[in-house]
DNA sequence: AACCACTTCAACCGCTTTTGG
DNA sequence: CCCAAAAGCGGTTGAAGTGGT
């Protein structure tokens, strides 16, 4: 009864890998390829359990993997999608490349979720903590919440981009949105607007990252003291969604369907109709 | 120097999803 | 379509490192 062990646990080296270890699990899958995880143990003459291989080998033995400590840049990056995309670290990692999901989720649980707590932001959410939030009205989780923004933005970008008979470089989006869909969504020029729309926020009210006034200081992971808007520590629900650290997320709140729609539509209409397929070329 | 508290991150565990027969 | 195996994923753990007293 029960779950099949994911392999014969006996006989099986657990904890850290030693350097000959490495070399064999390098040297194996260098000359054949990982193949079956499962079978790759037996197979490279290694005492251990094939997912343990897996993991050792994507997150520390590829060849591809960045190391050393993450740039600001790519720490906003994480902050950024992961407003989007919530705990999905592997589909983070995908945005980051040489990063792992691992190295990713330890970044955001070590530094990053303290540094959204510190300036006084929910890290689940991205808000500003409301400790009287009436109970009577549950708020929708940030999933819900993300996807109502983002499907804002793509109704308004597809209404435009049909009429130029331009959508994207992908199926019409389905009924019900896909999480991948604000992969593509975010890696496309809609994406691309927010995210210069964030960066034009931020001349306006500096963002809580990027801008120094007298305020808390915070430690990044890359060693980085940052600054934490005034406005922001201790802000009440009423705060302007523009002040938080993602100020993309502005442009298409469902907290002012007005604001959003005129916002999303203004800036999609801003669109360099003339340059704007240029991403298309380098796809290959 | 010794101890303790705290932080970091590599690795494990168990669940879910995908794949293939 | 069903089922089992394999792969993938995210949460959690614990050893090692670091800083403070």
């Amino acid at each position: 009864m029960g779950r099949t062990p994911c392999c014969d646990k006996k006989d099986l080296k657990k904890g850290p890998w030693d350097p000959e270890e490495d070399e064999t699990l390098i040297n194996y899958i260098n000359k054949h390829g990982h193949g079956s995880w499962r079978s790759l143990p037996k197979l490279a003459g290694l005492r251990r359990c094939g997912k343990s291989c897996r993991l050792r080998w994507t997150n520390y033995l590829r060849p591809d993997i960045k190391r050393g400590p993450f740039t600001v840049d790519e720490e906003k990056l994480v902050i950024q999608l992961h407003a989007i995309l919530g705990n999905r670290w592997a589909a983070i990692a995908s945005q980051l490349p040489g990063r792992t999901d691992n190295e990713i989720k330890n970044l955001w649980n070590t530094h990053l979720k303290k540094r959204l707590l510190c300036m006084g932001l929910d890290p689940l959410t991205h808000e500003p903590f409301t400790p009287c939030a009436p109970t009577t009205a549950p708020r929708s989780s940030p999933a819900t919440r993300h996807m109502a923004q983002w499907e804002s933005a793509r109704l308004e970008a597809e209404a435009r981009l049909s009429k130029e008979s331009l959508f994207f470089n992908s199926p019409p989006p389905l009924s019900k949105p896909d999480p991948d869909f604000f992969l593509r969504l975010w890696n496309s020029q809609v994406g691309e607007s927010f995210r210069k729309l964030n960066r034009e926020a931020k001349t306006e009210c500096p963002s809580p990252i990027s801008q120094a006034s007298s305020s808390t200081k915070c430690a990044s992971a890359s060693g980085v003291t940052f600054d934490v808007c005034p406005n922001i520590v201790g802000s009440s629900s009423s705060t302007p969604r523009s002040n938080r650290i993602d100020a993309s997320f502005s442009s298409c709140s469902n907290e002012s369907e007005e604001d959003s729609s005129d916002t999303a539509f203004q800036l999609l209409l801003d669109f360099p109709i003339n340059n704007d397929m240029s991403f298309l070329e380098d796809v290959d």
